[in-house]
DNA sequence: ATCCGAAGAAACGCTTGCGTTTCTTGCCCG
DNA sequence: CGGGCAAGAAACGCAAGCGTTTCTTCGGAT
C-alpha cells in the first residue's frame, strides 16, 4: 500500500468500486461489505459518507447515468428516432442488459430509489424526447398537434417491454420497423 | 383445530395461504416460514411438496394467472383493443399493481421463474393477441399484412412502460388515445 | 514537532430466511 | 384394533448483510 488515501481520492476509489460491482453483479452486489472489500477500505469509511447501503446505491446509479444514450440532431425526425432507439437497443442487447433489468427490479422494491431515478433520469429523458419532437415540429416533419406524452415514449416502450416482460428479441430490424411503420406515420403531418 | 388436515385438503390450504401472501406482500413475502405460518402447518410439510421456496412461488404464480384479463370478441378491432387495454389498465392501477411489479422484479432475479412465466403466461397472451388480430383481418378492419409481432404488443408496451419504468399515470384517456391515435391507424387497411 | 481527525481493520450482535433434523401425535387402512 | 405414514411442532446450524463499536495507525495542518 503506497500511501493512505484520503478525501476525494478515497471517495473516487469507492465510487469506482461500487460502479464495478453494479456493472458486474447488479444492484444487489452493491453491499457495504462488498464495496469496502473491492475498494480496499472498511465499512466504517463508507458509513461516514452514506447513511446506508441504499443511499450508496442511489449515488452510484445517478453517477453512472450520465453516460448512456447520447442525443444529437441528425436533421430529421426519422434519423433522430433511429439514433435514439438504436442507442436503447444497443444497451438492451449488450452486456449492460442484466444490470438494467436489475436496476428496474431494485427500483420496484425501493421507493426512494424509484424517486431518485424518476427525478434524475427519467425526467431528463422525457425532456430530451420532447425537444426532439419540438425540433421536428419546427422543421416540419412532425405535426404540431402530435400527442407528445405518447410520442415520446412509444418506441422506447416496446423495447423496454421486450427487455422486462416478454423477453422477445430486440434487433435492428425491429427498430427500423418501429420507426418506419409506427413512429414516422404517427407523427407525420396529416396530408 | 377440528381435525388434522391431509392430502388435497392441506394442499389447498397451503396454496390459498401462499396466494394471500403473494397478493398482500408480493413475491418476497412467499417464504417457507410465512406460508407455513399462514397455513398453520409446518415447514417440513412444505418441503415434502416443493423442493424449495422458489418452486412454491412459481406454482403459486401460475395458479393465480388464470384469473386476469378476460378476452371476448366485441365485433371490432377497436372494441377488442379497448377491452384488452382497459383490462390491463385496471390491473395496473388497482390493488394488484404492486404485486405485478414485484413479480416482474422477481422474474428478473430468478431465471427459472422467468422461464415459467414466459412459457405459461406470456405465450398465452401472445397467442390471444394474434387471434384478436386474425379476427380483425377476417372481418376486414385489420389489414392482412399488419406486422403482428409489433401490433400484438404495441398498446400493452406503453402501459407496462408506465407501470415499471416511467411511473407516469395510466388512465382511460390514455387507453382511448392509444387505441384511436396509434393502434387503429396502424392496423387499418391502407386506403 | 505534534496532535487531531480520518483511515483502516476487526470484531460484535442483530435479523431474516433457508433447509434439515428430531420427536411427538394423530388418522386411516387393512 | 393396531401399525405405519404423514402432519405438526420446534429446534438447529448456516449464510448474508446490516449497522455499530472499538482500537490502532497514519499524515497533514498548525
Amino acid at each position: 500500500m503506497a500511501t493512505r488515501r484520503r478525501g476525494a481520492e478515497l471517495d473516487d476509489a469507492i465510487r469506482a468500486a461500487a460502479l464495478d460491482l453494479l456493472a458486474s453483479g447488479g444492484p444487489s452486489a452493491v453491499t457495504m461489505e462488498a464495496v469496502a472489500g473491492a475498494a480496499r477500505t472498511s465499512k466504517a469509511v463508507l458509513y461516514r459518507r452514506w447513511p446506508d447501503s441504499r443511499a450508496l446505491l442511489r449515488d452510484t446509479l445517478v453517477g453512472m447515468a450520465r453516460a448512456a444514450i447520447p442525443h444529437e440532431d441528425t436533421g430529421s425526425y426519422r434519423g433522430d428516432m433511429l439514433a435514439v432507439l438504436r442507442g436503447w437497443a444497443a444497451l438492451f442487447t449488450g452486456p449492460q442488459a442484466g444490470m438494467l433489468r436489475g436496476v428496474v427490479a431494485a427500483a420496484v422494491q425501493d421507493e426512494q430509489l424509484a424517486e431518485t431515478l424518476a427525478r434524475d433520469l427519467i425526467g431528463h429523458r422525457k425532456a430530451q424526447m420532447a425537444e426532439l419532437l419540438e425540433r421536428g415540429v419546427e422543421r416540419g416533419d412532425v405535426r404540431a398537434d402530435v400527442p407528445v406524452h405518447i410520442a415520446r415514449e412509444l418506441g422506447q416502450s416496446v423495447l423496454w417491454h421486450r427487455l422486462l416482460v416478454s423477453g422477445d428479441p430486440i434487433d435492428d430490424d425491429l427498430v427500423v420497423e418501429l420507426v418506419d411503420e409506427v413512429l414516422v406515420p404517427f407523427v407525420a403531418p396529416r396530408a
